[in-house]
DNA sequence: ACTTTTGATGTGTATATGCACACAAAGCTC
DNA sequence: GAGCTTTGTGTGCATATACACATCAAAAGT
């Protein structure tokens, strides 16, 4: 019978790598007035440009009603623009102008962060820790 | 020069696994009416009988304020209850019987849940994938 | 003893997350 | 075309996260 040791909890460890992940992604963000998953979003968009909302979701893998509001208010901020579909029930989006500009800004600091987590964890163990995450997020 | 390649980007991949991860302890915990979260903090709690916020906090490697607000809720819910210290400024927290109760009945719930991870990746992967993720966490 | 500094706690505001639910437009069946 | 199902969208509620700030008490410095 083993004993339970909590230390080896994935939800624990998850979220704690998540936290720490973010809090450093976000300092660099937010040099530039946004938040690191604001940058997530608008990195896609302008990947997908046209893409309506459920689609997006399903792209980053967020909750959609999640992304709503996320996108919500990124057109609030004036970041992201949208525009129904003749279908009639989907909106699509598209960057603004200043969207893209401050996009154009953040990626430097992007790369920044990406160099700073593989300075930290080792080339090689990056890749691993980019893949173990990947399965974890199928679960 | 090497592209930009966000589908490397750790802060995706790490809130991705957080929300899967966090998905699945949540189904979970939900069934003895509370969240995975929640489970970490009573676990932590009992542990750690008598800690007060800011240790707790640091325990958990969570935002102390976080972690204000996730006990008060478990103090409204009756799970866990908090007594001044004698120095005036601490708090001390411990689990009331319902909250140890309750505890008792989550405990194989997230052994489950464990398991199904387990499940998931392999017993190797899962040790090396816990092992990522707590070098994530020292970022 | 008085002042300053430090330490522990809590609140205000903003963002993020997800489930349950509601609404609306298409498409399908008869 | 009326009714049912499917699909795309948005809201209400609860929780989680974190930075900036406020409070208050103990400890330290003078």
């Amino acid at each position: 019978m083993e004993e339970d040791d909590f230390s080896l909890c994935v939800l624990d460890n998850a979220r704690k790598a998540a936290r720490a992940v973010s809090r450093h992604y976000d300092k660099l963000a937010r040099r530039v007035g946004m938040t690191a998953g604001q940058f997530s979003v608008l990195v896609s968009i302008r990947k997908y440009e046209g893409v309506t909302t459920a689609a997006l979701a399903k792209r980053l893998s967020m909750e959609r009603t999640t992304l709503v509001r996320n996108v919500a208010l990124l057109e609030r901020k004036g970041l992201v623009a949208s525009q129904p579909v003749r279908d009639g029930r989907s909106k699509q989006y598209r960057l603004t102008p200043k969207g893209a500009e401050l996009l154009d800004t953040a990626v430097p600091l992007w790369r920044q962060a990406q160099a700073d987590v593989k300075g930290h964890l080792g080339s090689d163990e990056f890749l691993r820790a980019i893949d173990t995450l990947k399965r974890l997020s199928e679960l």
